[in-house]
RNA sequence: GGCGCGUUGGUCAAUCGGCUAAGACGCCUCCCUUUCACGGAGGAAUGACGGGUUCGAUUCCCGUACGUGCUACCA
């Protein structure tokens, strides 16, 4: 058998861990069995949908690695890819449903709905649902004449579709995660399957979708798993029962600090990212920080994720993508939720840049040297240099420029705060004299200025120890960085000098 | 309220009836380093609770508790 999956996000907003994650599980599973990952867009929302969100949505599979066989764009062979385009195809096979007897018209207006969620409530805490109970006493084709009903549509009057929940029926769903469950079909309310506004709900795009475009094996969160038997139910309905994909109901990603599902406020309130990439609300105005933009290496993002829910028993955490593609196996996916925790995700990061190899990394970190010094303002071979020597201070790729700043600009801030208090003129007079000693050096590297330095403390008669202090403050601006002597061979003797002598103006 | 799903350290988690319960993140101590890191060596910290089944339960079953999801013309 082929194997097919999907992706069908909404496009009304961010790109958020939970979706990047359920992509990956996705793609894994269908390169695993040479199969073919399709993304659609359910856009049948009007009310909520938002211009530039499919882009987005491209874009961030595409920097994750993650880019779909076949896509709105892409196109393939089942076109078109977007639900607003499909539109057709849903109300052919509600109609057909509606032969058969397992939907009808609806024509409650909102304020009828409520009335009778209100009259008709079953308890003081639960108001009333939209099903067998209730649904003989609504305006539908089930109460109307023939006649009528079909007065009201030629009439113009607004209807909706509603799926015609059995009594007593007990529906069976086995799951590639969760295993075997079932479900009352009588819990379920009649579930909208066409609007008002002619376009699909979830439940009905999800069902024709997956059947026209051959998917095998579905996954997706498992928020879904209470709706899991409409859609069943829907299968069986239309006639396509044998061709039902496998389900898989992947676990929720949950807040660090405890209750409920990680959301966009979370990353604003907690101080880090939950989508993938920076998402400009054009409704709002609103900016979301994504991990793209903070520094994160894709392929340290996806492994991350595909650690947060999955492992393949053997403790071990840095997968490259043919490996995750190769190990992945859904029955080690666990059922319970996880709370994500940046700290361990900025870990995967600091693996990633530790291992990768210094040109690509430079190649991910101009953008922000770019930033900060102008593009054309820099050199990369400085930049070559400079990574293996600071790279293992550096967690996320914007690390670079705040550990590694000095080697491209002399420091703007110097701590005197750090030696101040311990200054005095014998220290004074050591930097001094020895800046001459160094403007009359030949040779400059590293061992050179150090043995200079050991000399000329020697011949003061201190410590090295409260000078080496000093000296790195004079540098670097800073408590922090590689060796001192390396720095000031690699910035050269004349910024070194300038750097000693501006620092001891100021002091 | 109803229904679904879940529950091993603070977090991610291994274990598929034999446990002195792996490993990772984070935290703490020490070593290395005349800075900050990296690295190395240690440490604290876990089976929600109550019943069964069993020679033996973290593991299987049943309750309870807790958590979480759904209960929309949102997905």
């Amino acid at each position: 058998m082929k194997v097919r999956v999907r992706f069908a996000p909404s496009p009304t907003g961010g790109l958020h861990l939970g979706g990047v994650r359920t992509v990956l599980y996705n793609y894994l599973f269908a390169k695993a069995h040479g199969g073919t990952f399709v993304l659609r867009i359910e856009d049948t929302d009007q009310n909520r949908y938002v211009p530039g969100a499919e882009q987005y949505i491209i874009d961030c599979l595409e920097w994750c690695g993650l880019s779909p066989d076949e896509s709105p764009v892409k196109g393939g062979p089942h076109t078109p890819y977007r639900q607003s385009e499909r539109k057709e195809l849903y109300h052919k096979y509600a109609k057909q449903l509606i032969a058969s007897g397992h939907a009808y018209y609806a024509f409650d207006t909102p304020e009828d709905l409520e009335k009778m969620r209100h009259d008709l409530r079953k308890d003081e805490h639960t108001p009333a649902q939209y099903d067998s109970s209730t649904r003989m006493k609504m305006r539908n084709s089930l109460t109307l004449s023939d006649a009528e009903t079909w007065e009201l549509i030629e009439s113009g009057t607004p209807y909706v579709v509603r799926i015609k929940m059995p009594e007593n029926v007990t529906v069976h769903l086995s799951d590639m995660i969760c295993g075997d469950m079932s479900f009352e079909s009588s819990l379920s309310d009649d579930k909208v399957l066409l609007k008002a506004d002619g376009m699909p709900t979830y439940h009905l795009a999800v069902v024709v979708d997956d059947h026209l475009m051959e998917i095998t094996h579905a996954f997706r969160g498992q928020e879904w798993l209470p709706s899991a038997p409409v859609h069943v139910l829907l299968w069986e309905y239309l006639g396509w029962k044998d061709k039902m994909p496998r389900w898989a109901h992947l676990p929720l990603i949950l807040k660090p600090d405890g209750n409920g599902k990680l959301s966009k406020r979370d990353g604003d309130r907690l101080g880090f990212p939950v989508f993938a990439m920076n998402w400009n609300d054009p409704k709002t105005g609103e900016l979301t920080s994504g991990f793209r933009e903070i520094g994160f290496i894709p392929q340290a993002f996806v492994n991350m994720l595909a650690m947060l829910g999955w492992n393949d028993g053997s403790g071990q955490e840095i997968f490259s993508m043919p490996e995750l593609i190769s190990k992945f196996s859904i029955e080690r996916v666990h059922k319970g939720g996880a709370k994500f925790d940046f700290d361990k995700a900025k870990w995967f990061n600091h693996q990633y840049m530790q291992q990768m190899d210094t040109a690509a990394l430079a190649q991910l970190v101009a953008p922000y040297m770019d930033k900060e010094m102008g593009p054309g303002n820099w050199d990369m071979n400085t930049l070559l240099t400079v990574i293996p020597m600071i790279k293992e201070r550096c967690t996320l790729l914007p690390d670079v420029w705040a550990q590694g700043h000095f080697f491209f600009r002399t420091p703007e801030l110097i701590e005197k705060a750090a030696i101040a208090d311990k200054w005095n003129d014998q220290k004074q007079l050591f930097f001094t004299t020895w800046a001459d000693v160094l403007a009359t050096l030949d040779a400059w590297d590293e061992p050179t200025i150090e043995a200079s330095f050991n000399e000329h403390v020697q011949q003061h008669g201190m410590k090295k120890g409260d000078l080496m202090l000093p000296f790195r403050i004079m540098l670097v601006g800073g408590k922090y960085g590689p060796g001192v002597f390396a720095i000031a061979a690699l910035i050269g003797k004349g910024e070194t000098l300038k750097r000693i002598q501006v620092t001891l103006a100021a002091l």
